[in-house]
DNA sequence: TAATTTAACTTTGTAATTCAAAGTACTTTA
DNA sequence: TAAAGTACTTTGAATTACAAAGTTAAATTA
């Protein structure tokens, strides 16, 4: 077993960890909110969120705010748990044989 | 400016964050023993070292072990400092307002 | 000396990924 | 009624990733 083989591949795209540390922090955010965070088009954002979606690492609720549409994501259990472990891997790879 | 735009796209995928971290831990590896560390084929591994060396973040040099051909990688300056970097563009992003 | 092996690639070709831009549907505000 | 906002989907091009096979050159083994 290699060395990077914990690194989650989902994870493994700065946009898409982004858009799980920014939900590891907040309970959720909008659609607005992310694209305006992490800088990007209605396009490419649509598109990670789809791939943590169906990966059901996020949750992703439809409702109005005042008259307008709102999507909201949050992370879900297995979202988080996937971050915690890829962040373990990661910092186990950055720190590799520091001790040992 | 996003907060993801410290990521250096570079490093941003598994395969060669895993060799700069062996890298900035080893002075030196060659090229089976990052193809063992890291479980790579050789064409994969020889087009990600490329990648690198391309970007002068790492150095390569050709030599004889006994008998055998050897090739050694290492991480140049520009490369660690690059490296150091991501690193903290990634603390960054995942502790995010841990305190603010 | 001919065949095989090892090291480190390069080439090839396919598949997947990424992304901007444009298009869509619906609603609301001016 | 026109323009704008929300949250997409679609399109298409470019880039990236990867395994597998081929290559080169030297070394070893038969």
């Amino acid at each position: 077993m290699g060395i990077i083989d914990n690194i989650n591949k989902l994870f493994d795209h700065r946009i898409r960890l982004g858009i799980m540390s920014i939900l590891m922090v907040y309970e959720d955010a909008d659609f607005n909110r992310l694209k305006e965070l992490l800088n990007l088009t209605d396009g490419n954002l649509a598109s990670h969120v789809k791939a943590l979606e169906q990966a059901e690492y996020i949750l992703v609720q439809k409702s109005f705010v005042g008259r307008k549409p709102n999507t909201r994501y949050s992370a879900t259990k297995l979202g988080k748990a996937e971050f915690i472990k890829h962040i373990q891997a990661l910092e186990k790879l950055l720190n590799k044989n520091k001790e040992n």
